[in-house]
DNA sequence: GTGTACATACCAACCAGTATGTATGTCCTC
DNA sequence: GAGGACATACATACTGGTTGGTATGTACAC
């Protein structure tokens, strides 16, 4: 039984790298399945279509990736503008050049997938409301402690506050360029800085 | 020889609308060839493969929209935050659920094919590009004008600003809601207004 | 008669998915 | 504790459909 979780995981790990390069349309089964060194009837045995797959590589590899670099990184201590910004910057220190070039796995399905499929589509919108509620949560916890401007409306801030993450990767994305990612930041600074008290 | 140049345009036509349904991977020629009533050889004669075609959809369709619907009114008189905050909710005002849902084309495209092909890559970057300099190009002579703030860098608060636009039309699509849309979009004029003098 | 603008028929490659077979383990019965 | 029954976890071979692309033919304009 052990077996066949690892075949399980080793399949959701695959489907995630090919899905993250090709998108999940274009995303090929054999590909997969040469990577792993799984075959086909293993693969059906996990997971009962491609589209399973895609939903499990949302629901367990990618959502635990955002739990591992947003969620957890987030509830640290301290003033929610310097966490946040922290935060955003260490990933953006440990980002590789190929990882510019490849985008947010999350961001990428949302755009491909949907309008075309409404299971990706509520897996994904589940994991952005997650993470835009863990905004929230910090600005709201803020306002309290008083770090943070009684004025804002902190679920229209965090909306605009991952909006904005998501736009700088995209544009930096497509121009393959750590240093547009990087000026994109300070823009998406200086928006934090006038949340502070 | 009019009759050539209106079978190339109904193509790109209606290959823009299937690769703006679909993503240019997942476009399928047979559908493009169904919808026109061209045949695959009348296809052919115009464009020598689908990159080309793709290509083609981008330096044409894509192109004439920008200039259309953002560099176009962007260029109007007035206060550079007013105008830029006006042409955004005009859009707002316009856009339909299904365009809620399908995104933006250029970013679809680019999420999509700038890691995989270099071609639609400096295609979309050189449209971003321009997008981005009618922003700073306002931004600058507002600041000559006295009407910006003359602190913030114009090159790096136009790409943020494209960026942030990019970011809330993405997070809009996933979530199929022109109300997000709109809050996300309360978020950007409030930076916005952070650089009026 | 030569190039343009198509039309028709076809092709190999690839796709997701399936049908069938099998080795192994587990559980229950006697 | 031997043996049949059943489920799990695959492996192999195949299928029908679709894909982008091509080879060949033709009507017409200049």
């Amino acid at each position: 039984m052990a077996d066949a979780d690892k075949t399980r995981q080793a399949l959701l790990e695959a489907a995630y790298e090919e899905i993250y390069r090709n998108g999940f349309q274009a995303a090929s089964l054999n590909t997969i399945l040469e990577r792993t060194g799984v075959t086909k009837g293993a693969l059906y045995h996990h997971f009962s279509s491609k589209q399973k797959l895609g939903y499990a590589v949302i629901d367990e590899i990618i959502s635990q990736k955002l739990d591992r670099e947003w969620l957890t990184p987030i509830q640290q201590p301290g003033h929610p503008i310097d966490v946040m910004i922290g935060v955003i910057q260490l990933a953006g220190q440990q980002i590789t050049g190929q990882q510019i070039d490849q985008g947010c796995p999350l961001n990428n399905l949302a755009q491909e997938m949907s309008p075309i499929d409404p299971g990706f589509r509520q897996r994904i919108d589940h994991l952005y409301r997650k993470w835009q509620e863990s905004i929230e949560k910090i600005l709201r916890d803020g306002q309290q402690a008083g770090t943070v401007k009684p004025s804002i409306n902190p679920a229209d801030a965090a909306l605009f506050i991952l909006a904005s993450l998501e736009g700088c990767m995209g544009i930096a994305k497509n121009a393959q360029s750590i240093d547009e990612l990087k000026r994109c930041a300070q823009g998406l600074f200086g928006y934090l800085e006038s949340l502070r008290c």
